[in-house]
DNA sequence: TTGTATGCGTTATCAA
DNA sequence: TTGATAACGCATACAA
């Protein structure tokens, strides 16, 4: 029976032994005789004893544990990460802890209770203040995902200024002059770099941006609003470079069940390339970006136990040509 | 400084007193005398001392977190849930872990590990073995999501026979002889019941169902291959019944990029009713399922002391009729 | 190889 | 009100 009751002390003495020889066959972390081995063995698999979590963790003075702190959950992006990361832990045997800060007043508060109960945690950019960041940083390893490092821990991020490329291709290639950008960059530190890139590109080549961007948020919904708002201006732009494949796949599918064509009325291009971006028609113009890859990586940087801060590591992303650009025309 | 060596006991050294009042002091559950009081709270707000959760969780017994045991992680509706719970879970204080089982082998022993770090979990049906659920239920507070109870925990699902009313509507308001289905009945519970229902109904009205469903998972990308796989088909079907709000927008999304009406050439149905079922044009037809209200039911069952084994909770389904299956039309 | 004893950081019981 | 002291469950130097 598993009764809940079996402690390693009730172990040692159900077989006659102390209490030290029973960690030695359960950790299998030292030579025990075959015969104390058998009976020890016997009583664990009869009791359906399991050394309890918070008596090992506290006598090794390790959680077993990472914490992953995150603004929100919605949308394929934090999904992917979250998948990547959870997946990556688990082949280290650590478990996940999972904190969204849902933008609530507490959030310090909760990360600094988290930092008590992991070895490690990730925290995404634009979660938590950095004195908080680095108040946790000298308290278990951190990794930074999407920001900058500090002192004590280390980034992972992915190269933004491809926007900049794609930004080019539309304007130089395609011969573009109106362009439109949908996200908001004070809302996520990738944001605002898109939005930089994005904007430089249109000094290096000598074309005006527009004046404003239009702010609204991540998520495919978000993109439909923000078509209706471009909509609902007089004139349309040439193309529109939205922050993620996200909004520029509900701005598509809105422009699309108004009868517009895509490119030919409108461009349109995103970033991340995700999995609906190569299923569309046309299929979407868009910048790859390693997300899982950022969350196996920030794992690794956690759990391998002789890495150190290294400073700011940039993943690279690759433009990705499809049809929504104007590129393949009819593919 | 926030030093990590400032235990409870190093404190006491410091402040002067005993162990056992700073730790009165520290949770505030006994009454000390006002001068001890702040001596210990000097002593304490200087040295950054924060109670370690290791030690507390092992003398109080009570770990302060929940589990979560998921299939997988991606898509909307388990981000709904993910979120609904993690929400709910941070209001009580409570940590989430998070497990993914990515329907690997070794998911049974990780269900047991995270048994032992948790005060209570939830696990989605068609994750783990029942001979394990059975187990945990009997270690620590489960309650099963979408699936049913055992005799030590309870269950929380939605109602899916909607889906039979939704099919009735396609019968016999608008009329439709040739329904197909999308999804993968063994796949999960939900979709079985889904399928099951959307049978019934046919047997009610006395027509004809399709012989096999097309089985495809429930991402948006699988219903756009859903959509290919239908469209390969000699003679187009009047309507398409899918198990969730994903594979039906993938799938809209494809047939409209193919130049084809919805719902005039084929209609469409989801299920879950999220958010983007309204934006897309036409709006989709589907059945409003409350996912999040499921995910904090869930949690409040496992948070409120005093809950016991209810059985099977089912939560009320609604059909929300649009576009997409030729109501309103034009709109 | 095996056992003893101590520490990990708290909480809680029982005296004082 | 305050302070010893014994759990809680396990790991590990150290001794045998």
């Amino acid at each position: 029976m598993s009764n809940r009751r079996v402690s390693l002390r009730w172990v040692a003495e159900q077989a006659g032994v102390s209490p030290a020889t029973v960690s030695r066959v359960s950790r299998g972390s030292a030579q025990v005789s075959p015969e104390l081995r058998d009976r020890v063995l016997r009583v664990i698999e009869e009791s359906g004893y399991r050394p309890n979590h918070l008596g090992r963790a506290l006598a090794e003075v390790r959680h077993g544990a990472l914490g992953l702190v995150f603004p929100g959950l919605s949308g394929p992006y934090f999904t992917e990460l979250l998948q990547g990361f959870e997946a990556e832990a688990l082949e280290t045997g650590d478990s996940v802890l999972l904190l969204a800060s849902h933008y609530r007043a507490d959030t310090d508060a909760k990360v600094i209770d988290l930092a008590g109960r992991v070895d490690g945690m990730a925290i995404h950019a634009g979660t938590v203040s950095d004195a908080v960041v680095e108040e946790v940083s000298q308290q278990v390893r951190v990794v930074m995902m999407c920001g900058t490092a500090n002192r004590w821990n280390a980034s992972v991020s992915t190269d933004n200024t491809t926007s900049g490329a794609l930004t080019r291709h539309l304007l130089v290639e395609h011969g573009y002059r109106r362009l439109a950008f949908v996200g908001h960059p004070e809302g996520s530190p990738d944001v605002t770099s898109r939005w930089d890139a994005f904007l430089a590109a249109h000094h290096e080549v000598g074309v005006a941006p527009p004046v404003q961007p239009v702010r609204v948020g991540l998520q495919q919904s978000d993109g439909v609003i923000a078509a209706e708002r471009i909509l609902a201006e007089g004139t349309l732009p040439d193309a529109v470079v939205c922050a993620n494949d996200e909004t520029a796949l509900g701005l598509m599918l809105c422009v699309l069940g108004r009868g517009l064509r895509v490119p030919d009325d409108l461009a349109v291009t995103g970033f991340d390339d995700m999995n609906m971006a190569a299923m569309v028609r046309p299929g979407l113009t868009t910048v790859r970006q390693p997300v899982r890859e950022l969350a196996t990586t920030t794992a690794r940087l956690l759990t391998d136990p002789d890495t150190r801060p290294a400073g700011d590591l940039v993943l690279p992303t690759e433009l990705v040509l499809r049809g929504s650009c104007g590129c393949r025309p009819g593919g």
